[in-house]
DNA sequence: CGAGTTATCGTCATCTCGACGATAATGGGA
DNA sequence: TCCCATTATCGTCGAGATGACGATAACTCG
């Protein structure tokens, strides 16, 4: 596969090691780098993300997405789940967590540049126990009344939109939304969080043949449990589907391709 | 993120002006900043991806992403556009340019720490001259090839891995295949685009009422061409739709949730 | 002009979905 | 204890979408 026209390939691909720099050209900008995390969880029948009060310049006392600046040696998903569990309390790893974006347009932060990359991260309420160690640090909000007056700091604003769409998304054609739930839930449950997700009711009776048909996306443990009270239901567990097939569809889409999103 | 111990919060919630310090912490890590993008054609009936030749160490006379370093002041985006044009020659901008995803693991530069944010650009033919300054300097890589030995330098190979994935689930779910078209083209240009991403054959017919019928994917032009041979073809515009509801089945899933993808 | 090629339309069985009726199995009160 | 509200789960039916594939249209080439 080499060069198809080069003049002269006499040399040949060098290992990285061979003839190696030791460091980058020196007219390379460095600019500081952080993680931030949109987590979010269904508490109180309502979904909520996380928000910490900054303690510091700039945004003092604004609320703002939970995150912090990587550290030496220390790789974006791990520095993630660092700040998750420090500024949290947070002990269990989010049952998901992905990337979800990077944002580095000069000035969003006051200080200088800094780039941060967002990730998205879905736990259920047991998982959360109240989060950090200071009550005053740090919060459930509301994901509808999380940005209200005087607003997120930074961007963050647009990144936990961003992490919203993205969350009511990746529910339609993935079996995330089960990372809302504890390790045994019923459909009912399940359905719960993604009318609370979309923001629209389901029908209980579609909902439950379209979740329980599509292999891999519930076990069923055999179990039963009366907590939401009337006809006791079925207990099940994630299954491993990634991906589902067909997706779950939104409600309120018209019937024959609408097109636009 | 800094430590909000504050127990009193009589203080109201500041703009970023007030009290702002002129700099990040001193501690604060500063990595260098690239972005590198998977550049992504079809070209003599082949899906291909635009590669760089190094011309330095590490990884010299190595195939690679096009990309480099984010310059002061200069936004993410920005700079992939920059270096697609300056690496490339391309002068249009992409057809489509999305954020892909970003890779900083520690040691993926021997140079030293460099956080890399991915862009996944689709462009038709045409706006791909040859590319390129020096022609032995870059080339258009078939997908299947582009990674032959001695491989692509950095992560890239992981990184060309992700956008192709990327490619080739984005276009069940939206238009941008048409990003790999030209500004008309006809039903059966389209089909092959899928069939090239996706490795596998369409049915014509299915796939002509598929697309035709779907809402705001394809604007007739009343206009025919003959340019693939036969009967003469109609001439479609790309519509204003950015998913696809439903979307377009990926053939070779079983009928019913098979779950995993 | 006939053959080959490609475009486009139609048919049909199957599958899925949304709407909604019906039945099952609890707990809470009268 | 019995009735009822509540929730779970199963079934039915029509509309729409899909995959397989037949049929016809309209061009080029020999």
């Amino acid at each position: 596969m080499p060069s198809p026209h080069s003049t002269d390939c006499r040399d040949p691909a060098e290992p990285p090691g061979e003839d190696t720099p030791d460091a980058l050209p020196t007219d390379v900008v460095r600019v500081a780098v952080s993680v931030d995390l949109v987590l979010l969880t269904v508490r109180h029948d309502d979904l909520h993300v996380l928000l910490v009060r900054r303690g510091i310049a700039p945004y003092r006392n604004r609320w703002a997405l939970p995150g912090g600046f990587v550290r030496p040696g220390e790789d974006l998903a791990d520095a993630a789940v660092r700040e998750l569990a420090e500024e949290t309390g947070v002990r269990q790893p989010p049952t998901h967590l992905e990337q979800l974006a990077t944002y580095g347009t000069p000035g969003r932060d006051p200080r200088g540049r800094v780039v941060t990359v967002a990730f998205l991260a879905l736990v259920p309420q047991s998982h959360s126990p109240v989060a950090g160690t200071d009550a005053a640090a740090s919060r459930w909000a509301p994901v509808a009344a999380a940005g209200d007056p005087p607003g997120l700091a930074f961007d963050h604003a647009a990144i936990l939109a961003d992490g919203l769409e993205r969350a009511r998304s990746k529910i339609e054609y993935s079996a995330v939304a089960t990372a809302f739930c504890e390790p045994e839930f019923t459909v009912a449950e399940l359905r719960r969080i993604y009318e609370l997700v979309w923001g629209g009711g389901l029908d209980p009776r579609n909902f439950h043949r379209k979740v329980t048909r599509t292999a891999g996306f519930l076990v069923p443990t055999g179990r039963f449990t009366t907590r939401d009270g009337g006809r006791p239901a079925e207990l099940y567990r994630r299954g491993d589907a990634g991906v589902l097939h067909p997706a779950m569809l939104r409600p309120g889409r018209p019937p024959t391709g609408e097109g636009r999103g």
